[in-house]
DNA sequence: AAGGAGATCAACCGCCGTATT
DNA sequence: AAATACGGCGGTTGATCTCCT
């Protein structure tokens, strides 16, 4: 025998749309006996529904700290990084959009997001220029642009390599040291939907606060950028995200003091690349690319000056 | 004003990992 | 160790809304 079930399973039982009634009884059972088992809670709360719909409806409507209408330009900035960084990993991109759902971001990223960044001649789902989208470019700009895009490839099986790495070594700390994290901690990390746990956060920096992410240069800089150089013009609105993924990624690693194993480990990855400045070299690479025709806010020629900026902006992320 | 097309978003479905027995 | 329940996640659907002709 496995556990024993919480509840019987109920045939007849509604779906569709929700009622305020439904809401109502939902939202008053809640506040005053907290969801407890959901599978139990819709007999408990008068619902002929599932746990599973209360649960959703729950999570992505009704829970109080959820904030919704439009979405700021800081907030797209911040979920094109965040899916360039983890894919469709929707929950965990949720941890770091204080208030807003992962559905939310997951239906916005479907309707808005994905279809902007294909206008502006990148692949929304590697995060990389479309090949067609070169075609016709010829700007110095571009092409440096465009001839620094090749190492991203590298960059996403380092960026692959190096969460797994991270999160093993998040899971053996939470190992090693059997008090739990601070309540407080976890409660910070956890997004209104996601149950990401503090381990796995502790991927996005050791005991970083759940804020926004703070993007170093402007998403919509790039996408005016984009305006200027028309509609096939995807590389720069990349190199605006580029450049950011990089801080993304140094942001981590910096935050995590795993900067060293990380280089050592992009330098594995990248086999012809010979010395430990691969990251530098590709943050002056799009630094450079960047300064042609976007006002940085990071220092654009020094990586070494980049990188306090990244050591500060860690506590954010 | 009517109808069609496209956009939006709440909700469902199926799968997976973890907890429990 | 195996079986089962449960919660959560990501993909998808379909009802509704908005815009265009």
């Amino acid at each position: 025998m496995g556990r024993s079930p919480c509840c019987e399973k109920e045939a007849g039982l509604k779906k569709g749309p929700w009622t305020p009634e439904e809401d109502q009884k939902l939202l008053s059972h809640i506040e005053q006996h907290g969801h407890g088992c959901w599978r139990s809670l819709p007999a408990k709360a008068g619902l002929r529904r599932c746990g599973k719909s209360c649960r959703l409806r729950w999570t992505n409507y009704l829970r109080p700290d959820i904030k919704r209408g439009k979405f700021t330009l800081q907030e797209e900035q911040s979920i094109i990084q965040l899916h360039a960084l983890l894919g469709n990993r929707w929950s965990a991109i949720a941890t770091h959009l204080p208030k807003r759902t992962d559905n939310e971001i997951k239906n916005y990223w479907n309707t808005h997001l994905k279809k902007r960044l294909a206008k502006m001649g990148i692949d929304p789902v590697t995060h990389k220029p479309r090949a067609d989208a070169d075609a016709g470019s010829g700007t110095g700009a571009r092409s440096r642009v465009a001839a620094h895009l090749s190492h991203t490839a590298q960059w996403e099986s380092a960026r692959l390599e190096a969460e797994a790495r991270l999160a093993r070594e998040a899971k053996l700390r939470a190992l090693a040291s059997p008090q739990p994290a601070p309540a407080s901690a976890a409660s910070v990390l956890d997004s209104p939907t996601s149950t990401l746990s503090f381990s796995e956060s502790a991927l996005f920096g050791a005991g970083a606060a759940r804020t926004p992410v703070q993007p170093v240069q402007s998403y919509g800089d790039a996408c005016e950028e984009q305006q200027r150089f028309g509609g096939g013009g995807g590389e720069t609105g990349f190199a605006g995200s580029g450049i950011t993924f990089a801080s993304v990624l140094l942001d981590c690693s910096v935050a995590a003091g795993t900067e060293q194993r990380l280089l050592k480990m992009a330098e594995d990855e990248v086999g012809e690349l010979e010395d430990k400045g691969y990251w530098s070299s590709i943050l002056n690479m799009v630094n450079s690319s960047m300064s042609s025709s976007l006002t940085s806010e990071v220092a654009a020629d020094d990586p070494e000056m980049y990188l306090p900026a990244a050591a500060a902006a860690a506590g954010e992320f």
